[in-house]
DNA sequence: GTCCTGATCCTCT
DNA sequence: GAGGATCAGGACG
């Protein structure tokens, strides 16, 4: 195995931790048209007894990947039109997740252009919905493994590393319930946020 | 079965 | 800054 590849030890860190050391991190898909590859730059974390997160209320046949082991995708349709993408953490049975909501994208760019229709690189993954379709992911990778296969989360060394960063805390954002809390975090000054951090 | 809501993005003003 | 697009899952009855 690519010793870049971020072990499943990685995720089995409090949901805050894994939130926070996804920053810098690299995620990678190789698909038939291309690889594609991101640095991730803003993560929101969704605990298990908090009103926003789809676990919060037992599980059911849509958030089923989110109570299997750390370390998996789980993709979300939202306003039937956009797909979020998340990676599954906390221990089996559990139920908790952190949504990516912002990449820098790394490789792959004109691929990503075709995808999105845009050529502006702060257009591409700057949000939810737009990395998920600049990365090609889609819902046929819930409950894919980030540790092999396709869809592949490595180490920030893989593609050069980045320069030290801080890291900025604020409430999460697009939620109506939970929006208090401080569970949204940034690579601080990075211009590929979704929004202001 | 029917209704309603939502972790969004884009276009237009 | 506001509104429309568009659909799956969950909460009811």
């Amino acid at each position: 195995m690519n010793p870049l590849v971020l072990p499943p030890t990685f995720y089995s860190a409090s949901t805050v931790t894994v939130a926070r050391r996804l920053l810098g991190t690299c995620l990678i898909h190789e698909s038939d048209e291309g690889l594609c590859a991101g640095r991730i730059v803003e993560t929101e974390a969704y605990l298990r007894d908090d009103p926003a997160c789809h676990a919060s209320r037992g599980q059911t046949t849509r958030n089923a990947v989110m109570f299997g082991p750390p370390g998996h995708v789980y993709v979300y349709l939202i306003y039937g039109m956009y797909n979020c993408f998340n990676v599954v953490t906390a221990a089996e049975g559990i139920g908790e997740a952190v949504l990516v909501r912002a990449l820098e994208p790394l490789a792959g760019i004109e691929l990503m252009r075709q995808r999105r229709g845009r050529s502006e690189l702060k257009e591409l993954c700057s949000g939810p919905g737009k990395l998920v379709q600049a990365m090609g992911v889609t819902r046929s990778h819930n409950g894919a493994a980030l540790t092999h296969g396709a869809l592949t989360l490595h180490a920030a060394e893989r593609f050069g590393g980045i320069p030290r960063f801080e890291i900025s805390v604020s409430q999460r954002i697009g939620i109506n319930v939970g929006v208090e809390l401080p569970l949204r975090f940034c690579v601080k000054g990075s211009t590929f946020l979704s929004k202001k951090g």
